[in-house]
DNA sequence: TATTGCACTTGCAATATGCAAGTAGATCAT
DNA sequence: ATGATCTACTTGCATATTGCAAGTGCAATA
């Protein structure tokens, strides 16, 4: 990892948070995983933003092995793997959004809708609550076996 | 920077935050500069984790040029250079302080008291209020011409 | 049984980092 | 007035990480 070095990520909350995503692709993926219903490997791999196969297999297995993200093979066809994202993961919902909403006011050239931060402004519960049921939502299908989702 | 490429970092809000903070280092200048009362390069580098000097000045820079410190050379001491969180920097703070209450719910070396993500939860405008009124003081202070601050 | 799909691994050149040492201008002490 | 010190960096180089292209292995499909 970039600048690992020998030290102790935890104890601070700014240093553990960075420690975990604050690198640009593991911020992506859980971007993914979180707000865009992404769970498979090639899935991750065709982002835009054109992640190198190597880089996601270390990204992945580095944000399971925290706690992020759960892998799991799907029993009905073993060639597929999924990976689901945690409590863990989930709870940082409001860090994310919070960090789109300061995106949206600062990036010139931002693709959000401007109804996006206020949506999130008036009612922040409702939309991370949105967010989650999404998320159960795609999970419940997987899990559920129907791999046409 | 790491994997920087040829990836346009604008655009999607969560691609843009990576983009800017989605590095370890900056990540952690960003907390000193707005959670410890930075300003200073010495005060910067002699934090715990250790930060080279090289590597700091590439991030200062790095943080200067997209608007998040401004730079200023002390006018009674010329030797001196400071670095100031802007408004685009402080509005971070709601996200920085939603990723600090994650981290105190999952770090289990937490540094972070309890009280603090309560306080958020019961009164987030006022928590975030209280650390901008926090820089206020100290950039008042340098500002205003008293150097010991 | 061959081919394709999916999830990775491997090898290597290019790039970024960490560390130690050095530089340059401002200030301080004598 | 001048040498020491302070402050903010820069430079050089060994090491670590990344990006890219190609390859591997298992499963499903034809």
């Amino acid at each position: 990892m970039t600048g690992t070095r020998k030290i102790t990520w935890d104890g601070c909350p700014t240093r553990y948070a960075a420690g975990i995503f604050g690198d640009r692709w593991c911020f992506l993926i859980l971007r993914d995983a979180l707000l865009h219903a992404k769970r498979t490997y090639s899935e991750f791999l065709a982002s835009p933003e054109g992640i190198s196969t190597n880089i996601l297999a270390d990204r992945l297995s580095r944000l399971e092995a925290v706690g992020m993200l759960e892998r799991i093979i799907d029993p009905r066809k073993a060639s597929r793997v999924c990976y689901f994202p945690t409590r863990m993961a989930r709870d940082l919902l409001p860090a994310l959004i919070a960090m789109m909403v300061w995106s949206t006011k600062y990036d010139k050239h931002t693709e959000a809708p401007t109804s996006f931060a206020k949506a999130y402004q008036s009612d922040p519960l409702g939309t991370i609550a949105w967010y989650e049921a999404e998320i159960d939502r795609v999970d419940a299908a997987i899990r559920g076996g129907d791999i046409n989702t």
